[in-house]
RNA sequence: CGGGGCGUGGCGCAGUCUGGUAGCGCAUCUGCUUUGGGAGCAGAGGGUCGCAGGUUCAAAUCCUGCCGCCCCGACCA
């Protein structure tokens, strides 16, 4: 069978990603190193992450605010954990002025900044320091903000919206009165990023903490949303963390008391980044590219005219137009239908399949008869083909019309399904042993990470062990390239022994490989 | 930063071992034909072969150095 892409998911992953973002215009690298260019297409659906999260995040009551890109050295180091997790890859500015030296641009000498400034890896410690001045009283609480912004981590090796030196996120900022308020802020935020990973982008994920040795630099919990891929590694998809009062400690973030007393305020953060996209890709596309979730899609509706340089051409074109134009005074989702006749002069042809890439939900192609019949010719990207064959599908103009906002909330719910289907049915639960654990992943060695059979993830009973002790379950793991992804959130009463240790087990946890 | 691979028209590649002055497919442009589906024929445009040195009558090809990209580690949203 012809696909539109010139590699498939079984033949090499990794490449079959690359040639999803590729030749569905979402992104490309940039000159910057490890940096992307965000095309319309890909900007689009950031654009519509984007408005349906802030949506979410006002009404948790939360504002917007936007601080600085540049933050001074001496403010990442206040911190401890915070600069060792971050200081290998810190992006820093030395320099306010270029020279050129014997023929050669270079930053001048003389123009040394007293004190470096950082490119904001994240801003716990810049916001911190506003809260610092802010808050004075227990009136002052909760201090709720988010901001969407930019940033730069210099990351050994990148790939296209997985892991880029510099991302697009939003990141919450928020300061509360209690540890029990914080922890709440924290948990509603996880639930809210699970919320919309599944509602919003059709993507199935397990919401847990993650154990200790992978909590963000700072925190004293740290929760996280963890999405299976289609080759059955994880992606960490969104993260909140409790902070405690270590940045309050560290930046003097003190407020008043009803009583007068003055206490430390509980801090959080949390996150999500232009990495969801390349979840989206690796949760939707298929062998013809990529497979967009209604919600998310900038077009969901693509009129693809049949035009054929003869007179009919005009009437086949108004027809085209006049459908956008009552298909985008209907709403999908509560907002109004995104509909749009391709006048682009290529072949017809040619613009199914570059839509079929790009993964617009609906394509729908009108010719002559449709025009003349007062029909509608569609397609659907989520079920494509049917055996070899693309599949299409006719109706009257306006019951298209009429069952539009129902067909894609059906497009919606089946890319959902299909993608919870793989996730549930593949977390084994009956393995309880370390051999039987490596004998399952098999052996690291010899596996290409591109090319390795589907695993999926594992879920086992631990005793949480800390210190060496953990340092050990790590690095056994580590040796099959597994990883520990989270302690998810629905634990049973009772638990088997630890798979590492035969101890008795105090918690489940999920292991897999992961991105 | 270690190990492997690769840099040749927009994209994908051959040519490199055995130096002789650049080729294929797709895409692009033009014309004709075709037209409910990723078309056919004919013609055209487009490359300082990653960069800098060196060897040579002659370098995409050999030598040295550098840069970049991809895959695998270390690091990570």
């Amino acid at each position: 069978m012809k696909t539109a892409l010139s590699v498939t998911r079984s033949d090499n992953f990794a490449e079959w990603y690359q040639a999803v973002v590729r030749d569905a215009d979402m992104a490309e690298t940039s000159p910057a190193r490890g940096c992307m260019v965000i095309k319309p297409w890909g900007y689009g659906v950031w654009e519509l992450i984007q408005q349906s999260l802030d949506q979410r995040i006002k009404a948790t009551g939360h504002e917007n605010c936007y601080f600085p890109l540049f933050i001074p050295l001496s403010f990442i180091a206040k911190e401890a954990e915070h600069v060792e997790g971050f200081a290998k890859e810190m992006a820093v500015v030395t320099h306010h002025r270029l020279k050129m030296i014997d023929g050669e641009l270079q930053p001048d000498p003389d123009a040394k900044l007293e004190e470096p400034l950082i490119v904001r890896p994240t801003s716990e410690t810049i916001i911190g320091d506003a809260f610092q001045r802010w808050i004075r009283s227990y009136r002052d609480l909760p201090l709720l903000l988010n901001q969407w912004a930019n940033v730069v981590r210099w990351e050994m090796r990148t790939r296209l919206f997985l892991r880029t030196a510099e991302f697009l996120w939003q990141e919450g900022h928020t300061a509360h009165a209690t540890e029990a308020e914080a922890r709440e802020e924290t948990l509603r935020i996880l639930e809210m990023y699970r919320e919309f990973a599944e509602t919003v982008l059709a993507m199935p994920v397990v919401a847990g903490e993650k154990p200790e040795h992978e909590r963000f630099p700072g925190a004293v919990t740290t929760y996280s949303i963890e999405a299976m891929m289609q080759d059955g590694k994880a992606l960490q998809s969104g993260t909140s963390h409790y902070l405690g009062d270590h940045f309050a400690k560290a930046q003097n973030i003190r407020f008043q008391t009803e009583t007068g007393d003055w206490a430390y305020c509980h801090t959080t953060s949390w996150g999500v980044s232009t990495r969801l996209i390349g979840g989206v890709i690796m949760t939707h596309g298929d062998d013809d590219g990529l497979r967009l979730p209604p919600a998310i899609a900038p077009r969901q509706i693509v009129i693809v005219p049949i035009l054929r340089d003869k007179p009919e051409d005009a009437e086949v074109l108004a027809y085209c137009q006049a459908l956008a134009a009552e298909l985008s005074a209907r709403t999908a989702f509560g907002v109004p239908i995104r509909a749009i006749v391709d006048k682009k002069p290529i072949r017809s042809a040619d613009k199914r399949w570059d839509w079929v890439r790009r993964g617009a939900p609906v394509i729908v192609e009108i010719g002559p008869r449709d025009a003349a019949g007062d029909q509608v010719t569609y397609m659907r990207r989520d079920a494509l083909r049917a055996g070899e064959k693309v599949a299409s599908a006719s109706l009257p103009r306006g019951a298209f019309i009429g069952a539009a906002e129902q067909l894609l909330a059906d497009i919606q719910a089946s890319l959902f399904n299909e993608a919870k289907a793989r996730l549930d049915g593949n977390i084994r639960t009956d393995i309880t042993t370390f051999e039987a654990l490596a004998a399952f992943f098999g052996p690291a060695a010899d596996d290409d990470d591109a090319t390795s059979a589907f695993k999926g993830w594992v879920r086992v009973a631990w005793a949480r062990p800390t210190g060496e002790a953990l340092e050990a379950v790590v690095a056994r793991l580590k040796s099959l390239k597994l990883t520990i992804r989270v302690a998810p959130a629905d634990q049973p009463d009772r638990f088997g022994p630890c798979i590492f240790s035969g101890a008795p087990g105090v918690e489940e946890i999920l292991i897999g490989r992961a991105y």
